[in-house]
DNA sequence: TAACCGTGGAC
DNA sequence: TGTCCAAGGTT
């Protein structure tokens, strides 16, 4: 491996086509002196976890719009922060979010702190996240490993051993190539290329940078990285209930860890191995109503698959009354949307 | 260590 | 419809 070429082809290839993303300097600007905002780029990491960037970038400009530093965020309701989270998935990261925001501002002065150690000891921030703000947020030298790191770098070195068992093999070797003279560009480079190139199915050898130093490539890359077989998904039932008042719905708070944790919610039976009857589920109904059944909804989370019995009625009870809709997860507001009849 | 924790798009 | 997967972290 001839380093100082591998480490200046991708860093050539990032400076040409680096993409634009709202939360990036990109690298003529960097070089130019150009920072970017640690709070932007610490918001950008979080919800860029295990998501896809047109999924989270409208999430990232309603956050910065709405709290545009680290101490309006401390200051948030909790219940605004998670309604405004609604929809992005993986919940614990808005909580986190929160508890990291106030020790920002309760301990470091309002500003994030610079260093990789003392970054990774706040709430939400990985090994990941911590690398990666330091890197891009102030430059610091860091070894920054995503997934795109790790199918780049399994590539490059044609690592046999399967992933998660490699993943300490992986990040040795993606420490090893990194170039510590352009933290925040090469963090960012080798992401860029993972994402765009050295994509996971059908990866474009013929445009990439590194092909002279693939190992890989003297193969097929997409056999790369090599994965563990995975566990299978299991199903479980539920029912839920779709409490109207006017135009109003019923909503309970959810308990604040576990699935789904802190958000709004239908109210539901217990998530079980085993479908629901409809008697079964007017019988624990949250309230005495005339209970209909609406229809079914069946969604898959990342362990197991759920089909939710959908029983709607008109009547009074003691929770949280809406119209707004938009506060509630994914799964909940496909059952609402049954619920109510908008059958789409 | 392995299980838990969401969502939506691509194929 | 099924499978994979995306800038992972926590317990």
């Amino acid at each position: 491996m001839d380093l100082v070429a591998f480490r200046s082809a991708l860093l050539a290839w990032y400076d040409a086509e680096a993409r634009d993303l709202p939360w990036r300097v990109r690298p003529a600007a960097r070089g130019a002196g150009v920072r970017p905002d640690p709070y932007a780029v610490w918001l950008s990491e979080v919800m860029l976890q295990q998501t896809t960037v047109p999924h989270a970038a409208p999430y990232w400009q309603a956050f910065l719009q709405r709290w545009p530093t680290v101490a309006d965020l401390a200051a948030a309701e909790d219940a605004e922060v998670m309604a405004a989270w609604a929809g992005l998935g993986y919940y614990a990261r808005a909580r986190n979010l929160l508890r990291c925001a106030r020790a920002v501002a309760g301990e470091h002065g309002g500003a994030l702190p610079d260093s990789y150690d003392r970054l990774r000891a706040l709430p939400g921030l990985g090994d990941y996240t911590a690398a990666a703000v330091a890197a891009i947020a102030f430059d610091r030298p860091a070894t920054v490993v995503d997934g795109n790191v790790e199918r780049v770098i399994a590539r490059v070195f044609a690592v046999e051993a399967p992933l998660p068992a490699s993943k300490p093999e992986l990040k040795r070797l993606a420490g090893e190539v990194t170039d510590i003279t352009r933290p925040g560009d090469w963090a960012q480079a080798m992401m860029d290329l993972g994402a765009t190139i050295c994509t996971p199915r059908a990866p474009k050898c013929l445009l990439c940078p590194l092909t002279a130093h693939c190992a890989a490539r003297r193969g097929d890359p997409e056999l790369y990285p090599r994965k563990a077989p995975k566990r299978e998904r299991p199903r479980r039932y539920g029912a839920v209930y779709v409490l109207t008042r006017g135009g109003e719905t019923a909503l309970v708070r959810r308990p604040g860890h576990g699935l789904l944790g802190g958000m709004l919610g239908l109210p539901t039976t217990e998530w079980r191995d085993r479908a629901w009857s409809l008697d079964e589920a007017v019988a624990v109904a949250p309230t005495a109503a005339d209970w209909r059944q609406a229809g079914r909804v069946e969604h898959l989370f990342t362990h197991f698959a759920l089909s939710l019995l959908v029983l709607r009625a008109e009547g009074d009870a003691d929770a949280a009354w809406t119209r707004d809709l938009s506060v509630l997860p994914s799964v909940f507001l496909k059952a609402a949307r049954v619920g109510q009849g908008a059958l789409l």
